[in-house]
RNA sequence: CGGGGCGUAGCGCAGCUUGGUUAGCGCGCUUGGUUCGGGACCAAGAGGUCGGAGGUUCGAAUCCUCUCGCCCCGACCA
């Protein structure tokens, strides 16, 4: 009964997914509106998961042998126009700074829509020789970006993120960093964020503005939509062309150097929310989760201290492993606040009362799957966890089988615009490598070639569209 | 930028058609008390320039004009 009015709380999942998205936003405390349309505060529960993010990608970040600098947040116009592909891309969401106090600029100053060119700019003072190379810098910033549709952490017009950029001494080079961030993105979001990708290379069309390709992790949400969750682009001699990245080779040759970029931002949390939530609100992944484990003791006037005491001693006990947080608020019954950290997505939940002490045992609850298990005291830290190891397991597999359930193969357009208006998901087929194909796909449908799949392909069929002879398939979708 | 909708307490809304006591309701909030194993209850409180400006009128949340903002659909969106 209680259940039932629980869930009038927030939009149904399976009825109206995106005003569903937005309740858990809100009533799990991670985001709120501002007076700026599109920019949002992310709120402590918020910041705390996005910490947690950084910490687990940054460790990964640097054990690939980057570090980690600061950039300035205006770029001048001239700047960034010096790399022409990249200004058009940008151009129409670009937010410029006109004055200084009263003082109209002399020229104008862009907020950094992403970092290439000023970075590229200081790349060129530099690298001046081979030895120089090659440059591993992340960073970690934010970036503004004016967009007409916006949603909290899916589209924003300022969001945070982190940026790597490198240069290197040749081609090979180069290829293979953008290749290994990719593989270090694909790890962080798979083991430490369950969210199972497709990784492969972008097309032509959709392809970051001025790089010689992009690779891309795509992941699928729970309506069946598309989420970019990160790219890496090699931009080749493109950027250094443009910002006069030059250097001198072991042979005495002037070269202009090979650079790449890669990134991914708060849009992650985004994904977390919408491929792990469910009716009831958020399930955070135990490796990412800022609180991985709630104590709610069960409190009647006779037994109140006694209760407390205890909740207190298990707190301590696990807090060595875990990050615990005990609710002895005393203006909230246990069921509130066990719908309010369900709704927040804490992995864990451990009930004490007093039938509880008197038999040294605790109730625990899985939040990924509803169970309720007793468990003793001696049993408890070693007990948890295990849960916590396989709570992490357990979000990805979901995520991994619902994955694969959406895979589909296309092998006439027909079919292919009943899978996407019915079931949505991931459409392979073939596609001829014509950007006028992709177009008029996207046009009629709302879907676009999310990826190239890396793995060889030696099949040969029909273009979806056109019917001509093909040896690619590609990954369609529609797109967040 | 085109089409539609909405601005009344922190949130969700009623009142407006047909102008007329002191602008209401639910949730939330504060204080006190009783409660507490899946969103408890009682009592007493606090909280409003009715988005803004101008107009009509003896009198405007209500009618008129202008304006600002937000949401949805479309277009746009590396």
């Amino acid at each position: 009964m209680n259940e039932t009015k629980f869930v009038t709380e927030i939009a149904s999942k399976e009825e109206a997914f995106s005003q569903w998205y937005i309740d858990v936003v809100k009533k799990a405390d991670l985001a709120d509106y501002t007076l700026v349309k599109g920019c949002m505060v992310i709120k402590p529960y918020g910041y705390a998961l996005w910490e947690n993010m950084q910490q687990c990608l940054d460790r990964r970040i640097k054990a690939t042998g980057h570090k980690n600098a600061y950039f300035p947040l205006f770029i001048p116009e001239s700047l960034l126009k010096k790399e022409a592909e990249h200004v058009e891309g940008f151009a129409p969401e670009v937010a410029w700074v006109t004055h200084g106090g009263d003082q109209k600029l002399e020229e104008r100053l862009a907020i950094r829509p992403t970092s290439e060119a000023i970075i590229g700019s200081l790349y060129s003072k530099w690298i001046k020789s081979w030895r120089d190379l090659p440059v591993l810098i992340n960073q970690w910033a934010n970036i503004v970006r004016w967009e007409k549709v916006t949603r909290p952490f899916l589209r924003t017009t300022e969001f945070l993120w982190q940026e790597g950029h490198t240069a290197h001494k040749c081609e090979e080079e180069a290829e293979e960093e953008t290749v290994k961030m990719l593989t270090v993105y694909k790890d962080y979001i798979e083991q430490d964020l369950a969210i199972p990708v497709i990784i492969g290379k972008k097309s032509n069309n959709e392809k970051f503005a001025g790089a010689v390709h992009t690779y891309t992790l795509e992941a699928l949400m729970g309506d069946g939509k598309i989420l970019q969750a990160g790219t890496s682009h090699n931009l080749g001699q493109n950027f250094a062309k443009a910002f006069d990245i030059r250097f001198l080779d072991e042979n005495q040759q002037e070269q202009f150097a090979w650079t790449t970029s890669w990134g991914t931002s708060t849009r992650l949390i985004g994904g977390i929310i919408m491929v792990h939530g469910d009716e009831r609100g958020l399930k955070l992944p135990p490796k990412v989760a800022s609180v991985q484990i709630v104590i709610v003791p069960i409190l009647f006037d006779k037994s109140k201290q006694e209760v407390l005491e205890k909740a207190r001693i298990y707190k301590e006990a696990l807090e060595e492993k875990f990050s615990v947080e005990l609710d002895d608020r005393d203006s909230y019954t246990p069921g509130w606040k066990f719908n309010e950290w369900e709704m927040k997505g804490v992995p864990v939940r451990i009930e004490i009362g007093p039938r509880d002490i008197a038999k040294n045992q605790v109730l625990a609850v899985r939040r990924d799957k509803g169970t309720k298990t007793v468990i003793n005291e001696e049993d408890l830290v070693a007990t948890i966890e295990k849960w916590m190891v396989d709570i992490q397991k357990n979000l990805f597999l979901q995520a991994r089988a619902n994955l694969e359930e959406n895979i589909r193969f296309a092998d006439d357009y027909d079919s292919f615009k009943e899978i996407i208006e019915e079931k949505r998901g991931f459409i392979k087929a073939f596609w001829c490598g014509d950007g006028e194909c992709e177009e008029q796909i996207k046009k009629e449908t709302k879907t676009t070639i999310r990826c190239f799949p890396l793995e060889e392909q030696n099949e040969k069929g029909k273009c979806i569209l056109c019917g001509k002879e093909s040896s690619s398939i590609v990954y369609f979708g529609r797109a967040y």
